[in-house]
DNA sequence: ACTTCGACCTGTTGGC
DNA sequence: TGCCAACAGGTCGAAG
């Protein structure tokens, strides 16, 4: 479900509820996500205060005294800010609770997400340690993208999806990113000029930073943090329209398989 | 070093 | 209306 810009969202929605304050208690109802969720975590967390909420591509990190509690909300997670009195419902396998007596609880149907808990520096985590750069910093910019796609036979769609190369651009704006930029999803990464990779790069800043602005994009099971939906799905071009006509040419949009995942892209825009 | 593919899960949808 | 295959916003790790 969640790409960076819905990370980001629920990033922005719970940092005010929660930074400062102290877990005082943490209910783990089901420890199977992807990875176990550690027995001692209530142990390792417990009456610690909340020091920063980051984002490091599509993890959250919570930053508190002793390390850092890693969340990840794979294909169905998400975290909203609830009270004692919020009604616990099937999948809510994670409940953090404060001394302010809020609670950020997690619900992931999927269990595709993780939580995960390290006492080093989370960068040096190995989930972490070696991620591409974040889209939406400068380190990401043509002459990166363009270096890193030489001699890649793989398609231009699955190495802007792949986390290595740059982070946080998921099935949703990988599509969208390649329509604006003008560039077919098949295209081999290593055929790209310079000036295609300054228009992918900008593309895929543009559709991020625009998302995070509508608070990300719902189309089934995203919620913020308040229980809102997001609001992109309206600015979507391609994704999901298959069939529908396109914004620009009028040529009806495809949908193809990919690495075992849909793309939509214009046969008639995107070369 | 790179690419592909199976695996992990539950819930919803679309075609018959 | 009901059944069931196909599919859904991710990504690791094994195999080629």
């Amino acid at each position: 479900m969640p790409e960076l810009p819905e990370v980001e969202t629920t990033r922005r929605g719970i940092e005010p509820h929660i930074r400062h304050q102290t877990i005082n208690d943490v209910v783990v109802r089901n420890h199977a996500l992807r990875w176990p969720i550690p027995k001692q975590l209530r142990k390792y967390i417990r009456k610690q205060q909340i020091q920063s909420v980051d984002r490091r591509g599509k993890y959250l990190l919570l930053g508190l005294e002793t390390g850092t509690v890693i969340i990840h909300l794979g294909m169905s997670g998400s975290l909203r800010i609830c009270t004692a009195n919020t009604v616990v419902e099937k999948h809510d396998h994670v409940d953090f609770i404060f001394g302010n007596k809020k609670i950020l609880r997690l619900r992931d149907p999927r269990r595709f997400g993780a939580v995960l808990w390290t006492a080093k520096d989370p960068a040096k985590h190995k989930l972490l340690s070696s991620l591409g750069p974040e889209p939406l910093e400068d380190s990401f910019n043509s002459h990166y993208l363009f270096e890193h796609s030489r001699k890649r036979s793989a398609s231009i769609k699955s190495l802007i999806m792949n986390s290595h190369i740059v982070v946080g651009v998921g099935n949703i704006y990988a599509c969208e990113s390649l329509f604006l930029a003008g560039i077919n999803p098949k295209r081999k990464a290593g055929s790209l000029s310079p000036a295609r990779c300054e228009k992918l790069v900008s593309a895929i800043k543009q559709v991020l930073a625009q998302s995070i602005t509508q608070g990300g994009t719902t189309l089934r099971d995203f919620i913020r943090e308040n229980g809102e939906p997001g609001y992109f799905a309206q600015r979507l071009f391609v994704y999901g329209k298959t069939g529908e006509p396109c914004a620009r040419c009028g040529k009806p949009i495809k949908q193809i398989t990919q690495q075992q995942r849909s793309t939509f892209y214009c046969p008639g825009c995107q070369h």
